[in-house]
DNA sequence: TATTAATTACCTATCGATAGGTAGGTATCA
DNA sequence: TGATACCTACCTATCGATAGGTAATTAATA
């Protein structure tokens, strides 16, 4: 059984990926899931706070998912690809960006304890790439900037064309220059 | 002299890149410009015309300062250099994202006369780049869609970090890829 | 074991602030 | 005189947040 906290999460999760921080409230979550919004305010009493645990758990589910960027029985195009598939899933569930690129957009304009949460995804998601990449041809022009940015990218003409084929090229795209 | 008009879009455009479409209001606008907000509402009765108006006024003024992509005297190389400097410059001034970027990201929710407006941006967008890119050597890994998205990506990581490197190496990687 | 104390997870009701939007008046011009 | 560009004054709906209360569960104690 679900707890209420993690319904709560699930619901704002989805909604911040879909209509931004200011383009959900705590009476929308409330009303998802049949209470009173002054019952969300228990579990988290700010809406900071609820920004701040919806990132911070994205971001703990993305890394659990892409497991060790070290592993030594993967190769760098196996770690890539669980990247880029973790992103395309992403997607492919309800249509909707990636919630940091929603977010990191209007970063200036969050409160600080969400602002850094997303910077730590960032901070982590690179670490992790850069990580994945240690070992690949130096010949091959792939960086863990370009390649997380190039995934960000694509997850956004995807969703504001109604089109999942821009992340789809960038997904063959990388699987091709990241060698057999 | 300014109209009044175009300072509404001025402020409203730097707003929904800072904040998002639902991070400004009629008030915000108005107290910027010392009036009130039913002088705005004057301008553009809805909220949805004045989204519109931006986007579609941000679509034109980018497409202008591009230029021609398909002037004869020009290299593939130069055109993308005028393409990644926009994008440079857009962020430069305000350290915010693209607008298209921030909206787009969350287009489902947005009122419909914007989510086209927004879509339209792309569409003219990565058509300027296909045809900035015609007479590239085909062996370039250069794609109108993939240099829009590396784009877009760079922009919100250095949004998001407060860190213009992002960008700044998408720039480079670009103007290498894209020869002499 | 029975009683008490605390805790959990909600509720109703309300707060001041703010959202988008409107009706109708007023000053300035050609 | 009529259009333009504002204004005052207001509306309804919603925002995040808080106060105060209640039933059910759990922990501690006599």
């Amino acid at each position: 059984m679900i707890s209420k906290r993690d319904q709560i999460l699930d619901i704002a999760e989805r909604g911040y990926r879909q209509g931004g921080f200011a383009g959900l409230s705590f009476r929308d979550i409330a009303a998802a899931l049949d209470m009173k919004s002054a019952s969300v305010h228990y579990h988290f009493p700010h809406k900071e706070d609820l920004g701040k645990a919806v990132v911070e758990r994205y971001t703990d589910n993305l890394l659990d998912n892409l497991g060790a960027p070290d592993a030594a029985d993967d190769s760098v195009k196996i770690r890539l690809a669980r990247l880029v598939e973790a992103y395309r899933a992403a997607y492919a569930e309800g249509e909707s960006s990636c919630l940091c690129a929603v977010l990191g957009s209007v970063s200036p304009q969050l409160p600080p304890a969400v602002q850094e949460a997303v910077n730590s995804y960032f901070t982590r998601l690179v670490t992790w790439t850069e990580t994945a990449l240690s070992g690949a041809k130096p010949n091959t022009s792939l960086s863990a900037a370009h390649i997380i940015s190039a995934l960000q990218g694509a997850m956004i003409l995807s969703v504001a064309m109604g089109d999942a084929h821009y992340l789809d090229d960038v997904a063959e795209d990388l699987a091709k220059k990241s060698g057999a």
